[in-house]
DNA sequence: ATCAGGAATTAGAATAATTCCAAATTTTCA
DNA sequence: TGAAAATTTGGAATTATTCTAATTCCTGAT
């Protein structure tokens, strides 16, 4: 998990063959270094034709379960905008999502520091959150 | 739009003939009474059950229709949570949603006053907000 | 009231993201 | 090395939502 994140363009090869209780087999790997490599929230379907250019026998079934794998053992994000395709994230900071309206680009937003979300919502005592998402939408400032 | 959220069960043959520049037809005064009458943000699905029952002849491509000019038009939100079905809720206050997951009931969450979301996240300068939902799962509390 | 034009409704077909299935392949480990 | 388990695969199935084209309804002149 620290491992990943740190370089761009990690060999696929180089993941230890179990992450976070997850075997990481080779359409596994395959479908991780797909998301660390170009970090720009891709569907199901944008992973599959990338990871198809470097395993070509790689199918849409597999990709979909790979995806399910790696959220569900929270190597990656599964990130919803309205009823679009879901997307997939591996920034595993603390972060929600903007996507830009002019040029569908979503970006990653962190948090400012200091706050945390819970402090701004009412609720009842004894609320355990296990998952959160927040999504915007409008237009994006420069940078 | 303020008449509306006013009584518990307004009658639909109530409602002005055009709200926020939206003609109000028998069916569009149907799902919005609909909505209003149980607050439990049902699904386009469960709103045409419930339609039906006073309409007998409403359609469910009507329903759907309706819900999209009436969350057009700002008289109703559309909620998700991850891929499941929209919901549809007629509280037009500031809120986000808490799935409890024990019993799956949603929640609207108000945000404690004085502060507001966009003072938390790190967006650049600039940055217009248009459309912003924030979904929360999880154990609810008491109430 | 009547009529024409536009808007809304309707039933059913189409769409498309995702899930399911059952067979084939690969991996694990006794 | 040889089950047994896990994973992958292609294709079929599912299902929420959208689309289409025909019908009905409204509206606002005349
Ligand atoms: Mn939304
Ligand atoms: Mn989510
Ligand atoms: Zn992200
Ligand atoms: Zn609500």
């Amino acid at each position: 998990m620290i491992v990943l994140a740190q370089t761009k363009n990690p060999n696929p090869e180089d993941f230890p063959s179990e992450i976070n209780g997850l075997r990481m087999t080779r359409q596994r790997r395959e479908v991780l270094a797909t998301l660390l490599a170009e970090r720009d929230h891709p569907t199901a379907n944008d992973v599959f034709l990338r990871a198809q250019k470097r395993m070509p026998t790689i199918s849409l079934a597999t990709v979909y379960n790979c995806l399910e794998a790696l959220v569900s053992h929270n190597l990656v994000k599964q990130v919803n905008f309205d009823r679009d395709s879901s997307r997939y994230c591996p920034n595993l900071s603390d972060h929600c999502h903007f996507q830009d309206e002019s040029s569908g680009k979503i970006h990653d937003i962190g948090f400012k520091d200091g706050v945390n979300l819970t402090d701004l919502l009412d609720l009842p005592e004894g609320t355990q959150i296990n998952h959160l998402e927040i999504s915007l939408k409008g237009t994006f400032g420069k940078s």
